[in-house]
DNA sequence: CTGTTAGCGCATTCAG
DNA sequence: CTGAATGCGCTAACAG
């Protein structure tokens, strides 16, 4: 008790002799991306609850970084790895996954082993937003799938093509494009989409950023937002509602991507995997002006 | 060699054995917000190339939390802390550092004991955006200060008030007021200030998201920006040059506060501390268009 | 129920 | 220069 002249237990010897560290790993594309911040407030958020710490680690959207800060990870011993947007192929994932205690992935999906994921109902998603614009009368709408490695792109990119289908629409291959997932990324692409196609009247973006950056494109260009050209992104990211037009979007749950996956990963952790091992959350679509 | 058979040496154990963990503490505020997200992102940057993991903790703007996510980097060892924007008082930060091996401050000072800073030249910052709304010949300039707790915000203070007397203007401290850093903060002082001090014509905000909130009271008071009332923020976070209109800003290089961080620390961590203990970086007015 | 002891997996030291 | 012993600070299993 008198060792209130500055004692602390070291949780370092406690690890070795326990096997748990009481820590756990998060790693994500970038952190500066508004979508990311707010998965990572969630996990630490819920780590923190439970008396754990997290590791932070960007793989800046590089497979190799990746693979290295997951080997880091598993030197550190941590208890549990949060694995956000892997830009992994399945087999390399697969054989991260067999050296980790326990993994959740979030944004993606790995049949067979027993591992958790959180996920998005992207597909919805995309067939929600996209069945906006054809209700709105677009008939050219071309679709800006942010990376190629992206599930969560590929998932959006499925709900598109089910609507244009049920709509009676054809599917334009032209009109889908990969593009890098920030403003960048979306102007430059919008731009050559929309010099290339005149005949398009709307496009669905892979996230918010990509749509603010075919805002740049269209107002570079002339094209009025919704009048000429209607705009839709995806996250509602805080940037969504104060660009002008604001933006139409599909609302995601970030901060409860990052809750839930922590939960379910300590859950795990425990052994009180109820079975629970997908979780997937609903978007929400949000009409603002960009596409009325 | 043939340990290929799936081995990786315990980061745990050695650090049991050498008294160095390899990890660093990163404590912030709120990774969600812009300004920590990137310089979040210079110091894992700066840490992974040096082999450092990262603990990431939020402290979510409350002191007691933050004094929590201390105690646990003491548990589990850092070999260095960064933190950044405390809120603690000074006493409080005294004994945190002293109970911990090697620590660096951001946003922050703290005189006597050798612990190294990195800052932001806020007063100067703060006098360059009053300047620059005098010399467009206002006159009465409210000041959105953010928490009364933040360093940062005291120090732009002065700049504020520098700038008025430098130019022969009386200081009206009705018009100097705290708000919480976030854009809902910036939108209800903002509202509150131009409809009780209808003299006002310029606002000089804490930070960028206070300037978006102060765009939103003029927009719901239907003041013209800029013609009505200027804005000038502060950080230029991706949002200032996005909205309508652009925000005039000061730039503050949030990458790089992170990442010269990182290397101040790990320096004194190896002991190479070249007497260098305090960088202060230089912001950057950006002129767009909330104030001409 | 309190007090003692044997590892946890490394790095470091010392002897061979 | 290669190989075996000691201890880092805890927890868990054990004995008193």
């Amino acid at each position: 008790v008198i060792e209130r002249l500055g004692y602390r237990p070291s949780g370092i010897a406690r690890g070795l002799a326990t096997q748990r560290t009481g820590t756990l790993g998060l790693v994500v594309p970038d952190v500066a991306n508004p979508f990311f911040a707010d998965v990572a407030r969630g996990v630490e958020h819920g780590a923190y609850a439970e008396g754990y710490n997290v590791f932070l680690c960007n793989t800046e959207e590089d497979p190799d970084r990746e693979l290295a800060v997951l080997k880091s990870l598993e030197e550190k011993r941590v208890d549990g790895l949060v694995l956000c947007s892997s830009r992994l192929d399945e087999a390399e994932l697969r054989t991260v996954v067999s050296r980790h205690r326990t993994v959740v992935l979030v944004n993606r999906l790995l049949e067979g082993d027993g591992v958790g994921s959180v996920l998005i109902d992207d597909e919805t998603g995309g067939w929600l937003a996209t069945r906006l614009l054809i209700e709105a009368g677009h008939r050219a709408i071309a679709y800006l799938s942010g990376p190629a490695v992206s599930h969560s792109g590929q998932q959006r990119a499925k709900g598109y093509r089910a609507a244009l289908e049920d709509a009676g629409l054809y599917f334009e291959a032209a009109w889908a494009r990969h593009c890098s997932p920030m403003v960048a990324g979306g102007q430059e692409v919008a731009y050559d989409l929309l010099t290339t196609h005149q005949e398009l009247s709307a496009l669905f973006c892979y996230n918010d950023l990509v749509a603010v950056g075919a805002l740049q494109a269209c107002s570079e260009l002339g094209r009025r937002v919704p009048e000429d050209v209607a705009v839709v992104g995806y996250d509602d990211i805080p940037l969504a509602a104060l660009v002008t037009p604001a933006l139409t979007t599909c609302r995601v749950p970030r901060y409860e991507l990052g809750s839930q996956t922590v939960n379910l990963l300590l859950d795990q952790i425990n052994g009180c995997s109820g079975g629970c091992e997908q979780i997937v959350l609903a978007p929400e679509l949000v009409v603002r002006a960009s596409a009325p």
